[in-house]
DNA sequence: TTTAATTCATACTGAAACAGTAGGATTTCT
DNA sequence: AGAAATCCTACTGTTTCAGTATGAATTAAA
């Protein structure tokens, strides 16, 4: 059970964002040396932060990105699901033939994952980026 | 960020020994139709089960597997990390020189996975393997 | 004592997903 | 004009997943 990289980077970037969020628009290059992440991924990842509205772009040369909202009302949850990172612990499709046939029962464990990922989203819901840069800051000092 | 098959299986498979924990030995042909999962790969997931002290197995015909304790006493997070499933969304390894550089500083989000790791944890600690099997007998009604 | 049912053990494999790379087009500041 | 950036989409090597396959060892029952 594993975070895959997109979330993961998602949530990375989106935090420089907000550590540099006065300095105007921050390039992806930027972010691509702070965070240790390849430009051209980054550059994926930005497209779908951007269709959730989680920033807005500034093309051209000294473009870049800013958060569309401020740092203390952004959900991690939000940046995460918008990069695709399904919290699905489970999936009972029509396709599976295996584990759980949900056409005729419900397998004994269905009520669990359902749980699971509600427990895990819950989590991501209550966390806002501006408490990860709070941390952040905290470290540094 | 998903659930990997053996980690259901393991416990889809578990919670079918408890359910029929009274009829002595169960084979694994058993569950593997009841539970539809395939018998040789649920002889791989019983054999860990085994090495973790979760099952005790009964050789030769009208053999099969027995749970080692009483279904209440059994946590789910035993049986997902019997089976390597790891709850450990991020791997922040010396190899790994994307992302987080755990050399330097941890990246701005370690602690974010960290916690999510221990939420999730927590999550399997609570719940007993009884506790499904409960629901199960419920649902029957 | 043979047969069938079972666990035990390990090697192999097709398919899918992941984590990027690559290449170019477009926009805008200087 | 040129450089710095976003934008767009196709491609790809590697790894992991989810099993299969094969055979050996063990034991109950006929």
């Amino acid at each position: 059970m594993k975070l895959k990289t997109k979330g993961r980077y998602a949530v990375m970037a989106m935090a420089d964002l907000a550590i540099f969020k006065d300095e105007g628009p921050i390039s992806l290059t930027d972010i691509s040396l702070r965070q240790n992440i390849s430009l051209a991924y980054l550059e994926q990842i930005f497209i779908k932060l951007k269709q959730e509205n989680l920033v807005k772009s500034v093309r051209g040369a000294k473009g870049g990105y800013v958060l569309e909202s401020p740092p203390e009302e952004i959900k991690i949850s939000h940046i995460i699901s918008a990069v695709d990172e399904e919290i699905k612990t489970l999936n009972c499709k029509k396709e599976s033939k295996r584990g759980c046939n949900n056409k005729s029962s419900k397998c004994i464990t269905h009520n669990l994952w359902d749980q699971l990922d509600q427990h895990i989203n819950s989590f991501f819901e209550k966390i806002k980026l501006q408490d990860l840069v709070k941390k952040n800051q905290m470290i540094d000092k």
